[in-house]
DNA sequence: TGCCTAATTGCGCAATTTCGCAATTAGGTG
DNA sequence: CACCTAATTGCGAAATTGCGCAATTAGGCA
């Protein structure tokens, strides 16, 4: 594998690995929404959200549409949804095993 | 969204949020390896491929099957490999993007 | 022009991550 | 037992990340 997609998944799943950026995510799978509302929704200062905004940003994750006084940010790619779901997948996996371990006991 | 489901979430992006974390794990798409295996492969430290095995350990991406002198390391659960393709397939998009935008100028 | 709101940026410090080296543990073999 | 190999663990310094607060930018409106 190239040194190139080694390093783009690296970044790209370090992005990914923040729960207010998981959050953030999660807030935009249907709606397109201003930062002060994502702030509103998540209870976290301002500053806070428009730096994981731009960490999301850098990695294409989500993009701004700029209308009058605000930004509306929104999910590019629809494809990112498979990798939360996919992760939401193993958790559940994982609870399953742990399940399966207690009943045996 | 539980908090439980986001932080597995968070942590589970951070286990893969490193290249030499995606290395390993895509050495052992196919095989299973020793430690020194993967070590030669990669050409590592050993105690640094160790630490890398304990974190993808921690989050349960792979496990290790002790047979005589050797720990032979493999992955659990292939659903981790979707995501790596996943991965791929949005680098090829931001890939066709760029070129793309370059055929424009 | 000035003022207000929305959002970003800069700064600083605490907390975390990375990784090389040395020490240690666990099994196998003579 | 001693010795060797495979692997893990501990430590420490450098680098990176997280986040609150203050300062700044950009647009709209009177």
């Amino acid at each position: 594998m190239s040194d190139k997609l080694v390093t783009f998944k690296a970044e790209f799943f370090k992005a990914l690995a923040h729960p207010i950026r998981i959050k953030i995510l999660d807030e935009l799978r249907t709606n397109e929404l201003t930062v002060s509302e994502i702030r509103d929704r998540l209870s976290l200062e301002l500053p806070n959200v428009s730096q994981q905004l731009g960490i999301l940003r850098a990695q294409r994750l989500v993009v701004g549409r700029k209308q009058g006084n605000n930004i509306y940010y929104s999910c590019v790619d629809p494809t990112v949804f498979k990798l939360l779901d996919v992760a939401k997948e193993i958790f559940n996996n994982h609870l399953v095993d742990v399940k399966d371990t207690l009943s045996q006991l």
